[in-house]
RNA sequence: GCUGGCGUAGCUCAGCUGGUAGAGCAACGGUUUUGUAAACCGUAGGUCGCGGGUUCAAGUCCCGCCGCCAGCUCCA
């Protein structure tokens, strides 16, 4: 029961709640939304309102107001330790709380701990939180006087017909809209995490601030069963399984580049192949194009103005010394797109041929600042499933339309049953014309509106050369990652003077659709791994079935076994190793083959396989022939249904 | 790039306030012939990320660089 409903009428006017929580002895009240504001339970309320509701802790609300009590309650333990600091923001966030500090020396993990044991005193104290409003000059001369000065630059910062209100629990005074706990004894599970240094306002420009994390809870056994989840997260960090599934590995002579040793590479090409076959269904068309381009192409593109910070260049030795007529500039490519237009613009091309969907697996280099990478997640080399379509304006929707639903078969067929869909919009540093983008942005909005997609807008945070949709989805953690993209680009074909002849007999512009399903395959493995948490489905599975022998006079009928699984396609394995059973089985479970196929006496003599699924079920001993058809079955790849209309 | 933390054998990790490296697993050799998550014995394996410095002596202290991790900023 996270919410207790209260009839208005019963509400004082001009009195706070918290007198009609104490008058009827309710307990664990958090803060009350009121006409379907958040308010906290001190605040008097000013006219009889329509609807009243008491929030308890298992209010997602509610939680948000104890984060973000607790944030001020952190404030005011580092205030009392270190009165050097000052304040600056403590919102909550999803996840936690943070409050960022201007603090020199910066906070040490001892310091975390100070701080932490000082916050539980003051929880002690069930100090309650106050609300106080004042007027601009009086809170900027208040906090003037206290020194700190990015407080007052936030109370210039807001809007001049704001209400300026403060909360004030023990000594400590907060700008804050608030609301906030009736008091500080909410405040049970209790940790500060870890510090980081956190830009003022968020701009790399300004001065760097010591930000402190942390997580609360109403209980003790809240914050331990987020720890626990915590450590579970871990085991499915996709960097510690693509070292123990021997995946994937790095090397500090190639910072932020993979190396897939055999089994990834496998479960990568996996991936392709998968792909390959999703493109023959729908209409797409492979190419295969340059990977170092005259960097005069990217001066076309745009790339070389918009994207240069990203882009690594090529010299060779020739370049270098001497010979001037040779020094052209080179560039790896970023993107597919602007070697894609020069294979467009080689041949003309006929309205009856469009669209031309052109995929592309090509490799991508761009340079990621040092502290940006991680992982698979976020590297400098990589490949997309990319695909350029080129088409006519009557096209477009039809051809977007497709496209998201497509991107809805090919998630579930993955095991990804939720994603999140964002707009982004126009950027600062763009190119093409007004209308160009109103139209694009128009045109992505219908799609989504056609599908009934709900979606959230990025403003600003397009592609320079067009708006996109994107396509996030969750990993172990809880970070978000985006993978697929649908991105609108009219201002490509204009540049590289892309036509195509109409039925009319005139020379039309095509417009150009960029879109990727799983994004880069190198970030999409990264997050599967961490989804599946290393048990790719049958068709994934670098190693599918591995053959096991009980003991060495079953070898030769395990050799047997293991020939007619290869040749039926299946990536079957052998350990003949001078094992016992259960240590083989234990190997096959920790490198998280699917299925182990168990062969003892028994079965050497009936002809038959012992199979066992990966998590331990017993299928039994199968006829030979059978447990052969069953495996063959679960080691496809699966099916997308038929599309609608290419 | 910025802030903080970290970097010891293939992997996971010990190594207190400085006194010239250790375990388990893996690998290799042997014994064992095994019925669904670890048989036993033995062998080998380390420029302690790299480069300087302090010291009689540095894995341990100081400086620089590289890489990794958590964030900030940026993004597939």
């Amino acid at each position: 029961m996270p919410v207790i409903e209260v009839s208005p009428s019963e509400i004082p006017v001009g009195k706070a709640l918290w007198e009609y929580i104490k008058a009827k002895d309710l307990k664990q009240i958090v803060a009350a939304r009121v006409d379907d504001q958040i308010v906290d339970v001190h605040t008097p309320i000013k006219a009889t309102p329509k609807s009243v509701q008491l929030l308890q802790p298992d209010d997602k609300d509610a939680l948000m107001v104890l984060r973000h009590s607790t944030a001020h309650v952190m404030a005011e333990a580092v205030k009392k330790l270190f009165p050097k600091a000052q304040v600056t923001i403590g919102p909550a966030t999803d996840s936690g709380f943070y409050y960022d500090y201007d603090y020199e020396p910066g906070f040490s993990p001892e310091d975390l701990e100070k701080i932490e044991a000082m916050m539980r005193t003051i929880a002690q104290t069930r100090a309650p939180f106050r609300r106080f409003t004042m007027s601009r000059d009086e809170m900027k001369k208040m906090f003037a006087d206290m020194g700190e000065h990015f407080k007052v630059e936030i109370v210039d910062g807001i809007p001049a017909n704001d209400e300026l209100s403060y909360y004030k629990q023990g000594e400590f005074v907060d700008l804050c809209r608030g609301p906030h706990l009736p008091h500080t004894g909410y405040m049970k599970g209790l940790k500060l995490t870890h510090t980081a240094g956190a830009y003022w306002r968020g701009d790399e420009k300004n001065k760097m601030l010591r930000r402190i994390y942390g997580v609360v809870f109403f209980s003790e056994a809240e914050l331990k069963k987020h720890l626990e989840q915590q450590e579970e997260a871990k085991k499915r960090d996709h960097r510690k399984l693509g070292k123990e599934l021997e995946l994937f590995g790095f090397h500090p002579w190639a910072p932020a580049s993979p190396f897939f040793m055999p089994k990834g590479a496998l479960v990568y090409n996996q991936l392709i192949e998968y792909m390959r076959g999703v493109y023959e269904q729908r209409g797409y068309q492979e190419v295969i194009t340059p990977q170092i381009f005259d960097a005069e192409l990217f001066k076309r593109s745009g790339h070389y103005d918009n994207y240069r910070d990203n882009m690594y260049f090529a010299s060779t030795h020739a370049s270098t010394e001497t010979d001037e007529q040779d020094a052209r500039e080179f560039s790896s490519k970023p993107m597919n797109c602007p070697g894609h237009c020069l294979l467009y613009g080689m041949h003309k091309h006929s309205y009856r041929a469009l669209p031309y969907r052109m995929a592309d697996f090509g490799r991508l280099h761009r340079y990621e600042r040092s502290g940006v990478t991680a992982g698979l997640t976020r590297v400098r080399t990589f490949c997309q499933d990319d695909a350029h379509i080129f088409c006519t304006m009557g096209q477009m929707q039809s051809e977007m339309l497709a496209f998201i639903d497509l991107v809805g078969e090919v998630y579930p067929a993955f095991g990804i049953s939720e994603w999140e869909v964002k707009l982004a919009t126009r950027p600062e540093k763009s190119i093409g014309s007004d209308e160009a983008w109103t139209l694009a942005e128009k045109s992505l909005h219908d799609a989504l509106n056609q599908r009934a997609i709900k979606y959230e807008v990025l403003k600003g945070e397009g592609a320079f050369y067009g708006p996109k949709i994107e396509f996030h989805i969750k990993d172990a953690i809880g970070r978000s990652w985006q993978l697929g993209t649908l991105q609108v680009d009219f201002a490509l074909p204009e540049r590289f003077d892309l036509t195509y002849v109409d039925s009319d007999n005139t020379e039309k512009r095509p417009l150009m659709l960029h879109r990727a399903i799983f994004g880069s395959l190198e970030r999409f493995f990264g997050v599967y791994l961490e989804h599946t948490g290393g048990n790719f489905p049958g068709f994934l599975a670098p190693e599918q079935v591995r053959v096991i022998p009980v003991s060495g006079d079953q070898n030769p009928y395990a050799q047997e076994v293991l020939e007619i699984l290869l040749n039926q396609g299946i990536r079957a394995g052998l350990d003949i190793s001078n094992e016992k059973l259960g240590a083989k089985i234990r190997d096959a479970q920790l490198m998280k083959v699917p299925y182990a196929g168990v062969v003892g006496k028994k079965e050497v003599s009936e002809r038959r396989l012992a199979i066992r699924k990966r998590g331990g079920e017993d299928l039994g001993a199968l006829p030979l022939e059978e447990a052969v058809a069953f495996l063959v079955k679960e080691s496809a790849a699966p099916k997308l249904g038929t599309p609608k209309g290419v």
